[in-house]
DNA sequence: AAACCTTCCAACCGCCTTCAG
DNA sequence: CCTGAAGGCGGTTGGAAGGTT
């Protein structure tokens, strides 16, 4: 079997740019019938074109049919291409029916040459709709030739955080239980009691959201750079555009659950060990606790994150874990931590 | 003014799906 | 059910137009 070579193929046939006689003839051709087309396949000879049918159907679907909206797109249109790409993305057909007098080659054009800029200038990746990591915002401010604003000060949890949003796709639950076990050794030789709230938190924060995108809760991987991208920015703000979009509303409860908890760090800092700062954090942890068995966590995971948070404030030697990884022989968490926690 | 670069978009390509015989 | 013609779709390209050096 195989597909009939295309009318295209016949080098008889004119290709490229379109005359205007020859869009007089294929538009008169088919208001003489009345709107229909029939067959493209037979139009071409019947319109006294010297053109393939998919040639004359590209160029009456997408330039000369009478219902097609001319212009540049108006405010309401880019928004809700926008919400539609977030939505279905490259289904550009689908978006298209959703605008009325634009064609879907149209709305591929434009999201290629503004909209995809623009989201890129603004943070915000083109394909995924959520927040661009640091190292990505810098590549793309470079590549614009954009002027780059000086690297922000960060908070020690926020600078962990962001190292561990650039650790790029975390794709077996070995590598998340090097993450987290690599989090908890740097947390107990610096501010203990503080960074480790944020490592336990974001084990319970990343169970609770992994509940409630999946329905496989033994896999813990397909949500874990997002979850690592959102603790990366505490005070991450899903883009308006995506605030009525129903398959973000999780990320954004997340997120504000995230908001509200590293709010909290002052305190924690403050008086790390109290009773007071201990139940915040049992607090935050038992919501997410309750969403998914504590057995479904590997239990290399389930070992560290579930230790009480005044035995990590309180120790003096490094949290012993699993031997998966030594943070001395893994380049990568040498620099972030050295350049951040001057090891 | 000319050469070069960038942007934009109409048109093309080829794969996939649908449907009639 | 099988086959192949035709339509539909998304990705890519080429060249015109405008901008920059």
């Amino acid at each position: 079997m195989g597909r009939s070579p295309c009318c295209c193929h016949d080098g008889s046939v004119r290709r490229g740019p379109w005359s205007d006689e020859e869009d007089t003839a294929l538009v008169e051709h088919i208001q003489r019938h009345g709107g229909h087309v029939g067959s493209w396949r037979s139009l071409p000879k019947a319109a006294g074109l010297n053109r393939c049918g998919k040639s004359c159907r590209l160029r009456w679907t997408n330039y000369l049919r009478p219902d097609i909206k001319r212009g540049n797109f108006s405010d309401d249109e880019e928004g809700l291409i926008i919400r539609l790409h977030a939505a279905l993305g490259n289904r550009w057909s689908t978006i298209a029916t959703h605008l009325e007098g634009r064609t879907d080659n149209e709305i591929k054009n434009y999201w290629n040459t503004h909209i995809k800029k623009k989201l890129l200038r603004m943070g915000v990746d083109p394909v995924t709709h959520q927040r661009l990591p640091p190292d990505l915002l810098l590549l793309d401010g470079a590549a614009a030739g954009h002027h780059l604003a000086p690297p922000a000060v960060l908070s020690p949890e926020a600078a962990l955080l962001s190292a561990a949003a650039s650790l790029g796709s975390l794709d077996t639950t070995l590598r998340q239980v090097h993450l987290l076990q690599n989090l908890l050794n740097a947390i107990t030789s610096n501010d203990g009691v503080v960074v480790a709230a944020a490592a336990r938190l974001m084990a319970s924060n990343l169970a609770a959201t992994t509940n409630a995108t999946t329905t496989n809760s033994n896999s813990i991987a397909p949500n874990f750079q997002e979850q690592m991208n959102m603790l990366a920015h505490t005070n991450y703000q899903l883009p308006d555009y995506l605030r009525d979009t129903p398959s973000f509303a999780g990320q954004d409860m997340a997120a504000q659950q995230l908001n509200s908890v590293i709010t909290t760090s002052p305190v924690l800092r403050s008086s790390a060990g109290s009773a007071e700062s201990n139940q915040q954090i049992d607090q935050s942890c038992s919501a997410a606790d309750q969403l998914v068995p504590a057995e479904t966590y590997p239990q290399e995971v389930a070992a560290a994150v579930d230790r009480p948070v005044q035995d990590l404030a309180n120790l003096e030697e490094p949290l012993e874990l699993p031997n998966l990884c030594s943070l001395e022989f893994d380049p990568f968490w040498k620099d972030i931590l050295e350049s951040n926690f001057s090891l």
